[in-house]
DNA sequence: ATGGGGGCCTGCCGGC
DNA sequence: TGCCGGCAGGCCCCCA
């Protein structure tokens, strides 16, 4: 579910409960999520103190004391939950506990934090630090989105000859990381092209226009997720998931938000997936 | 080599 | 109201 900017400001939200402190005790409450825990992982966990809290493509890394580094992913539908302790605002009692609480984190601050994921499609893994980058989840990873690798020149190349839509290939995360289903729509209608082009028929035109445009629409959704992570953090905590509006994505049947359009917004199936595209804007 | 489809899970929503 | 099919923001794996 979460792609990079509510990975992000997941990480953001845990940063200041989490990072220079100790966990205290780790409860892993079934075997696996996508794929079985490391073996010993609660143990593992247990004492380390959180040294760094980063963020590559979808996936968030705690490095640990320890030597090792917790590798965690949301998947469709995990859910990081704040509870207890947190710097600035009122001590609350933690919540009862939830369907699909399958870790649980409590820090020496006396936060809590709860991984909660309904369709387990999530997960958690320890490595060596030194090793993260080669970690199999994380080897091929394209460049980061925000990064500067990620240019005209390098997408050009990459999706040189390609006969697969652009949709799909923007999909890819070997070609860039971060993006998801809902991005990429975005980004798709912000810079008028058409999702069913094929990526190696773009042009350096349309590649011009994309970069700063996938760059915008993620800034802005980090943005918007660090002002609701204010609100979240008041309600209940959560993490992860906020409101954001979006100009095609969901949108099927509704008119094209660039005036004067007058379309509708259509929905079609690629590679299995659904895209929101205008097809009057979009070429 | 590359692209497309299946599968993993549970929850929710709309239609009958 | 209840049941059922379809769908969901991810990603690995297999097959052609």
């Amino acid at each position: 579910m979460p792609e990079l900017p509510e990975v992000e400001t997941v990480r953001r939200g845990l940063s200041p409960v989490m990072q220079g402190q100790r966990i205290v005790s780790a409860a892993v409450n079934r075997p696996n999520l996508r794929w079985p825990f490391p073996s010993g992982m609660a143990a593992r966990l247990t004492g380390a103190t959180v040294t760094a809290l980063r963020r590559r493509s979808k996936y968030i890394l705690a490095d640990l004391s320890t030597g090792e580094t917790l590798l965690i992913h949301l998947g469709m539908s995990g859910r990081m939950l704040v509870s207890g302790a947190m710097p600035g605002r009122f001590h609350h009692d933690h919540p009862a506990p939830q369907k699909h609480d399958h870790v649980v984190l409590d820090m020496d601050g006396g936060a809590r934090i709860t991984f909660n994921d309904a369709r387990r499609f999530g997960a958690m893994d320890l490595m060596p630090t030194e090793t993260a980058d080669i970690h199999p989840l994380l080897a091929g990873l394209g460049p980061e989105p925000l990064g500067n690798g990620f240019s005209g020149d390098y997408l050009s190349d990459r999706l040189a000859g390609k006969l697969t839509p652009i949709k799909s290939a923007l999909l890819d995360q070997r070609i860039v990381a971060g993006l998801g289903n809902i991005y990429v729509a975005e980004a798709l209608f912000r810079a008028a092209i058409s999702p069913r082009r094929l990526a190696g028929n773009l042009g350096s035109a349309r590649i011009a226009r994309l970069i700063p445009v996938i760059r915008d629409v993620l800034s802005e959704a980090i943005e918007a997720g660090g002002s609701s992570l204010r609100d979240y953090r008041q309600a209940d905590g959560e993490l992860g998931y906020f409101q954001h509006t979006f100009r095609v994505y969901d949108r099927e049947g509704q008119p094209c938000p660039t005036p004067d359009c007058g379309a509708a917004i259509v929905r079609i199936v690629q590679s299995g997936r659904s895209t929101c595209y205008c097809p009057r804007c979009q070429r």
